[in-house]
DNA sequence: TGAAATCCTACTACTGCGGTCGAGATTCTC
DNA sequence: GAGAATCTCGACCGCAGTAGTAGGATTTCA
């Protein structure tokens, strides 16, 4: 009932492409900035780009960056590219075609419950784009005051 | 992102001892009803009891119940017992001593994010108790106002 | 005493996650 | 055109956690 390692890395790097958008930056720029295994990366943002949500450019000066502004990309786009769907249990998967896999499905309570959590998660993640988690990052390094940690 | 097997098989038993309480019924009767993996559901029944959730009876005409009433006993509490904390991501945890293990958890914009979605799993697990769970499943209805699900 | 049930420890098989490797393809600069 | 920088891609690997099994010890009731 977590998000992945991957999940994570994914927003904290499509974090970094919106807050230095539109410009290209390379995968050794946002693994190093983040602490993230480079190679891993490169799998990440490749699905990323796959998927539709970045762009990029390759040999010399070469990169990634948002396929879109910030603000038409979503929290819940970018984790479901890398961590699937958001079923939060088995019992409200449908199987191969359009029904219930659970056979108790449409009596039993707990889906319901399940069918709640899913929603409300979904609800915050795909209304939250990373043009909001960009102006909530700036305003936490305001809030510092030391250094403008990110160059833009 | 899922609610485990367990998780769902530990929600089922609970349930179930709700529509019975206050009845004393086997770990065997359990695992017919659900398709439960008896010997799985010894060791997840036992878990509730340590945790205070069921109680039981050994030996001949032996068996679980709850110890409370349905309405006293959430579906978050029984989660917790099989599948631990909710924490949806690393960077909001805690270290040894209250600080966050993530660096960047004061500045990065996605802290809030995660613990927005925390708190709405949580929110919806522990305000839901057993008791409407059951009336749920004896109505068989959806009810009115619950969350539109997100196309997959 | 014997059957029915929980309690408890240990073990196993498997899957998925996190991560690595090495080579290939493309593009820029000189 | 050479060479460096960079993304692309498939294969591989170790580990931890999950799901499940085995078997016996203990308790209770009739």
């Amino acid at each position: 009932m977590r998000i992945s390692a991957k999940g994570e890395y994914a927003a904290k790097a499509v974090l970094y492409l919106s807050l230095h958008y539109p410009k290209v930056v390379t995968i050794h720029e946002v693994a190093e900035n983040h602490s993230i295994p480079i190679k891993y990366l490169e799998h990440i943002l490749l699905a990323l780009k796959k998927a539709g949500l970045l762009e990029s450019r390759r040999g010399v000066r070469g990169g990634y960056t948002l396929a879109r502004s910030p603000e038409k990309i979503t929290v819940g786009e970018v984790l479901r590219v890398v961590d699937g769907k958001f079923s939060q249990a088995s019992c409200i998967e449908l199987d191969f075609k359009d029904h219930y896999a659970c056979p108790e499905a449409n009596t039993c309570g707990l889906k319901q419950v399940w069918q709640d959590v899913q929603g409300a998660v979904e609800k915050i993640l795909f209304e939250t784009s990373f043009d909001e988690v960009r102006k909530r990052t700036l305003a936490g390094v305001a809030r510092k005051g030391d250094y403008m940690v990110y160059e833009i």
